[in-house]
DNA sequence: ACAACGCCCTGAGGGC
DNA sequence: TGCCCTCAGGGCGTTG
């Protein structure tokens, strides 16, 4: 489930459900799926049998499950199509199931479903955030992310996020806002369809300059970044088809919201005009040609 | 250091 | 029916 907001509905439903239990046992059934567990399959296992989960945390598309005894943690990255999935425990094996974990203490169980493979679980060190300057730092323990999560910026939803940083870092970049948008080390979180939203809610054009951008232009974006991901959020995020859900399997229902993302040739909602569809990055970009005319110097 | 590309996968859907 | 093409919400490693 791609996005911050989808994340953010997976991570509250592994606080909800999975927070507090002691995992009995894991196991792996497609070693790709743990392929970033340098030490593999069986040690990915061994490491996590027996240990209490402390809580969810979340940084922009990374998700992590604080383990007790040892600063360390299950991390998982849902990449295009992986799934966090909690039930009974004696329901039958999805299609695409990856790898499995049962609790000590109930007739449950997490499974990992990944149709495509992109995603990944693996234990990771918790170490110090790199961002600790201000806010807070999902823990336990308190300021500490996962390694590999220290080189992505703080989300646009954390405290620890830096407005005027972004700004700075922007004006420093040689490319456009879109691809600024999808570089998680400038901000996390946000992916082709939220950078389609935003951008239209901005009225800003996918290859403007970063370096012409107005800091009044920024902060208009991160507004509009904000409010999306935050619609989103309160209806369960967005899903297109089965293949994004909630822990308990639901689909989200943001994607009836969207103004720009998959609209193509249907009117813009604020003027009328048909939303265009360009490709981008071998990708859909979805934009106005009314509300977001292009930039006379675009970047690509 | 930064920017941009190709690739890692599976499956659905359209055209022929 | 089958084949081939395009498309799909992400990120990493490599190249320039």
């Amino acid at each position: 489930m791609p996005e911050l907001p989808e994340v953010e509905v997976v991570r509250r439903g592994l606080d909800t459900w999975v927070a507090g239990r002691t995992i009995e046992s894991v196991t792996v059934l497609h070693p790709r799926a743990v392929r970033r567990h340098l030490a593999g399959p069986a040690d990915f296992a061994a490491r996590l049998a027996g240990r209490t989960v402390l809580a969810a945390g979340r940084r922009g598309k990374y998700l992590w499950l604080p383990v007790a005894e040892g600063s360390e943690a299950l991390l998982a990255h849902l990449g295009m199509s992986g799934q966090l999935l909690v039930g009974e425990a004696d329901r039958p094996a999805e299609k695409h199931l990856r790898a499995r974990m049962t609790f000590t203490d109930a007739g449950l169980d997490l499974r990992f479903v990944d149709q495509r493979t992109f995603g990944h679980l693996m234990v990771a060190d918790l170490v110090p955030d790199a961002f600790g300057r201000v806010g807070t730092v999902p823990g336990p323990p308190a300021g500490h992310v996962p390694e590999p999560v220290l080189h992505i910026a703080p989300d646009p939803l954390e405290e620890a996020f830096d407005q005027e940083a972004f700004y700075q870092g922007l004006r420093r970049r040689r490319t456009g806002i879109k691809r600024a948008l999808l570089d998680q080390s400038l901000i996390s979180g946000v992916g082709n369809i939220y950078a389609d939203e935003a951008l239209w809610r901005a009225r800003l054009h996918w290859a403007r300059p970063t370096e012409t951008l107005t800091r009044t232009e920024v902060m208009g974006l991160l507004l509009a970044v904000r409010e999306v991901m935050g619609a989103a959020l309160a209806v369960g995020g967005t899903s297109f088809d089965a293949l994004y859900v909630n822990v308990n399997g639901e689909s989200g229902y943001f994607d009836r919201s969207l103004d720009a993302y998959g609209r193509r040739d249907e009117p813009c909602s604020r003027c009328g005009t048909p939303i265009r569809r360009e490709v981008f990055m071998n990708r859909s970009s979805y934009s106005c040609p009314r509300c977001q005319p292009r930039p006379r110097r675009a970047r690509v």
